[in-house]
Order: structure tokens, then sequence, then C-alpha cells
DNA sequence: CGCTTTTCATATGTATACATATGATTTTTA
DNA sequence: TAAAAATCATATGTATACATATGAAAAGCG
């Protein structure tokens, strides 16, 4: 509102480039390309990744719980966790409790992919955070926390 | 490194929920969610929006370089160009200098279309940054140019 | 000037991301 | 407890995002 009204008043431009939309954009991509230039060598994706790495550390769990976890809606997980399974690294069963959920967990080539592949994942986001100095990346993590 | 030999040794755990990969990744998906609510009447997508835009400060641009100012490939930018035209909001023409380049401006719709539509850009960044202060929004901003 | 390299736009294929619809199942509630 | 509402997984369609390949055209260079 008021900074719609200076921006009538004064003529401000929309400077694309200074719009947190956009940076938010670009810096996902860069994160994304760090990982993917890091983790080259095992095929994963940043999503396959969190997916694995929320299996390893929770155990068993439902597709649309799983997709919860890692911010995934339940179509996206659904694909994600097909091309998993394609993939042999997660092993489904139907949840004896509920006919309607499908319970989730890592296959024994899948443990060893995310043991292997966890202590990279901590790499990754040094390389993402290096621009930043120490103090600098806490305060951007604590900010970026209250954007999500 | 440090960080790796740190996480060996203190066995510490890697937390997906504090991973700037994954924080940026939930944070550019509220920001396209609060972009398409504000938005949705005119059925424009963020990407499509940065094109307008660009489109409107800059006036004729190659299919390429408007790629290049807004952070999107080729295969991108063709994408979204193309629904762009389809939509009659661009026009198009051959480069006469340049046999390779196709030139890109606004159509009179897509100008009118800009013009009712950048104003609420700036309510879509301000939304996205309302949990900060005014001090933090401007802290977060700086450091999150840095990374990208 | 000819040849190599680069750039441009397009095309194809894979992978998110999400809206919407569907059928099965469970939970809620009247 | 029967009907309504919610949840789960799947399916389909649109839109980024990018790797890779292609043919045309321009730029670089020996």
């Amino acid at each position: 509102m008021t900074v719609d009204k200076a921006a009538d008043q004064a003529q401000i431009a929309y400077r694309l480039e200074d719009q947190v939309g956009h940076l938010l954009r670009r810096a996902h991509q860069r994160a994304t390309a760090i990982f993917l230039a890091r983790i080259q060598d095992t095929q994963i994706t940043p999503t396959q990744f969190a997916a694995l790495a929320k299996l390893a550390d929770v155990g068993e769990l439902s597709q649309n719980h799983l997709g919860r976890l890692t911010a995934m809606d339940p179509a996206t997980i659904q694909g994600v966790t097909r091309r998993l399974k394609a993939r042999g690294l997660i092993t489904r069963r139907a949840d004896p409790e509920d006919g309607r959920r499908t319970l989730l967990r890592l296959s024994s080539k899948g443990a060893r992919l995310a043991k292997s592949t966890i202590p990279q994942g901590f790499d990754v986001s040094g390389d993402i955070l290096k621009p930043l100095s120490r103090i600098e990346q806490r305060q951007f993590l604590r900010l970026l926390k209250r954007l999500t």
C-alpha cells in the first residue's frame, strides 16, 4: 500500500533485479546447480535427496506424510517416490492400519546411498552460503526461515 | 570441510529443515503462491510477469537477451515467450541486422497489462517480506542478492 | 578470405510444482 | 450409526528449468 503509493507518486521504477521473488528464484536456481554439481555422480536431484534424507532420519513414512515433511504436494511426492522406487532406492508396502496409505522406507541400497551422500549435503549447504561470512550466514538463515 | 568434519566427529544430524537449499526452495514456493494469489485474475505466472516487466522497462529485445535479463535459459524463455505470443501480449519480428535473432516487444495489449499489473508487483514483494521488519527486509535483500 | 567457434532459436526428454479430478478409505458429525 | 467431510494415492494437464542436439547465421582468427 505505502509502497504502491510511493511508486505512483515518486515514479519509482519496478526493478526486477530488486524484487525478492525474482531474487529467491535466482538463488534457488543457483542452489540447485551447486547441488547437482556436487552430487552429479549419483544422478540424484535435490528433491529426491530430501526424500531420502528424511526417510533416513525418520524411518518408515506414508507417502503424503513424507511429502509434507519435504514440502512437496501429493502430486509431486508421487512422482519423486515413483522414480526412487524405479531405481530401487525405496520400498513400498500397504499400511496394514489404514487402507488409504502406502508406507515407504529406504531399501538397503537407498540406505547406503543416503549414508554416503548426506555428508556431501553439508558441503552443498556450505558452498551455497560461501559468499557470506559466518555471521552473515547465520543472519541469513534466521531471516530466510521466517519467509517459508 | 570443517562442517563436514564436525558432522562426522560430533554426529551432527542432517536436518533438512536447516539446509539453505531446502529453505530457498520453500521460500520460492511461498513467493510464487503469494504472486499467483495476488495476480490471479490476469492468469500470468511470475516468469511471464518478469518477461513483461523487463520488456516494459527496456523496450525491444532479442529472445535470448530477454532470457538473460530475466534469468531464463534459452529453452525456458522460448516457452515463456511462445505462451505470451499466443496470448497476444508480445509481438515478434526478425532482427534486420542479425538473421539469428528474433526481436520481441510488448503489444499494446501487453503494454496495458504491464502497466496495470506492475503496481501489484510492488504489493507482492511487500507481502513476501511482510514477516520481517523494515530493517530485516533490507538486511535480507542485501544478503540474498549475494547468493544469486 | 576461409575456417573454426560462438551465438541464436528451436526441439526433445526428464524432473519439479501445482491445480483439478477421481475412487477408495477413514474420520467426523449429525 | 448413517451421511457428510476429510484424507490418501493416482491421474491429467500446464508451466517452469535445464541438459542435449540441431541448423542457421554471425563472429573470431589465422
